[in-house]
DNA sequence: GGGTTAAAGTTGTACGGACATATTCTAGAG
DNA sequence: CTCTAGAATATGTCCGTACAACTTTAACCC
């Protein structure tokens, strides 16, 4: 016999999600108040909040001080966890690769570029193109197997400087895109064939197939920080992801 | 002035947090006890348990009962998260879609398909093969975009003799990949040039690019369920996701 | 030494109370 | 009617206590 006891908490949850997911309790409207549930379920309202708890984390309620416990949904969306060390991580990118800016300038967002970056029209964005290789020495440069387009929205005149300045442009760029500081990151990913130019730079044959991505990054504001496509060639890269369902 | 005031619990998972960032607490150590550390810090149990409980959803330590609570690492992995409602949801397929079983059989596993599926060498596994196509129309059928090879591993007879007829392969197969019911999946992406039959299947010309995306499905145990690779058009189908930082 | 049992230590669950803070409602002033 | 101040209500924080369940350790017997 394995059975386990279930603790009180989990069965005053488990009760009130039957409630929320048999409509008992509708959508939109609020859960009775902490209070008034620790006399209709005899609990303390320490075991009751115990059992909101898992309400909240599971997406089914929100809590919001002095209002009250509202329904949000229920039929929770399924959720999968991804976990990275850094970017570098979540693009598939070891530490054994190496990042060379090839060109970088001055572009005036027309119509498509302004709504993606999400700025005005006309605006003086800039536009970095580099190169990520194998790195096999020190100082040496490997097979070049990723070439990316990095577009980013006007900056201050400081900041613009360095990121016109191919040396100095890298830095800056990596310190944006620090996962511990982003909020969102945005993913598309697309198989194409290389053009003649891509090709040249990733050393391969024009209408080679690869694997286009491209992300978008915004801060923890919702504000986009720039957006990155990369070009990938296809016998040297692959993106692999784990995602792991949170129970509940 | 909006600064707010930092709760006691928060102010000393803080504390904690600092202290394992420094190395005062180790990895692989554990903290003091629960009630140590309401000595040590003037505060209540309930105050100090609110605490460690942020400690160990931001992946810090680990508690177990009895034992005590372990500091796991000190650089937290940065984690994003991605919600879908459903497996179609997670492939970026629409209901607009229409998944046709176009060939079912009984393969032996070679070396590479049986640690692939964890399964015995010569054991018999069960392949399927499927078309993806838009759906138009109730009854019609629009342009295949996607053709998917489905490996699992051997069933018992009932089950295998579902599997093997093409008309009942599919309800079985989706009733695996229910995305409550799933643990894990393993996505693998790649630009692949489409062989002579695939894109014959797919309607298209041979070396035409594609978007070849593997993935593993694991159940609640970690036992695998199926492995399924899909190649889809390129010029039909891109994959995207939306990946949302974790706080803390 | 090996194995079992008992005790000590630690986290988990559950109860109680009190006050703080945010929100909503209401009565009253104008 | 509109606006405001206060009351009422709800969740957030924090304290206390007690016992249960699990783990580790130590003592003990064989």
């Amino acid at each position: 016999m394995t059975l386990k006891k279930i603790p009180r908490y989990r069965a005053i949850a488990d009760e009130l999600i039957n409630g929320i997911v048999s409509k008992q309790y509708a959508v939109g409207t609020a859960l009775p108040a902490e209070t008034e549930l620790c006399v209709q379920l005899q609990a303390s309202r320490h075991t009751v909040r115990e059992a909101l708890r898992i309400l909240e984390e599971s997406g089914l309620i929100s809590r919001r001080q002095g209002s009250g416990s509202v329904v949000i949904t229920d039929t929770p969306p399924v959720r999968y966890r991804q976990t990275v060390d850094s970017i570098e991580d979540l693009m598939q990118y070891g530490n054994a690769t190496r990042l060379k800016v090839i060109a970088t300038r001055e572009v005036t967002a027309d119509a498509a570029m302004a709504s993606t970056l999400g700025c005005a029209v006309g605006a003086r964005c800039i536009e970095l193109m580099a190169l990520r290789s194998e790195r096999v020495e020190a100082g040496q440069v490997g097979r070049p197997f990723a070439l990316s387009q990095v577009l980013i929205p006007p900056q201050p005149a400081r900041r613009r400087e360095k990121l016109l300045k191919t040396e100095t442009a890298l830095p800056v760029m990596l310190e944006w895109l620090d996962a511990r500081t982003l909020g969102r990151i945005e993913q598309v990913f697309e198989a194409v064939s290389l053009d003649a130019e891509s090709a040249r730079l990733l050393q391969t044959r024009t209408g080679a197939p690869s694997l286009r991505a491209r992300r978008a990054y915004f801060d923890r504001q919702g504000v986009l920080s720039l957006v990155a496509v990369s070009w990938h060639r296809a016998d040297l890269f692959r993106y692999a992801t784990v995602l792991r369902h949170e129970s509940l």
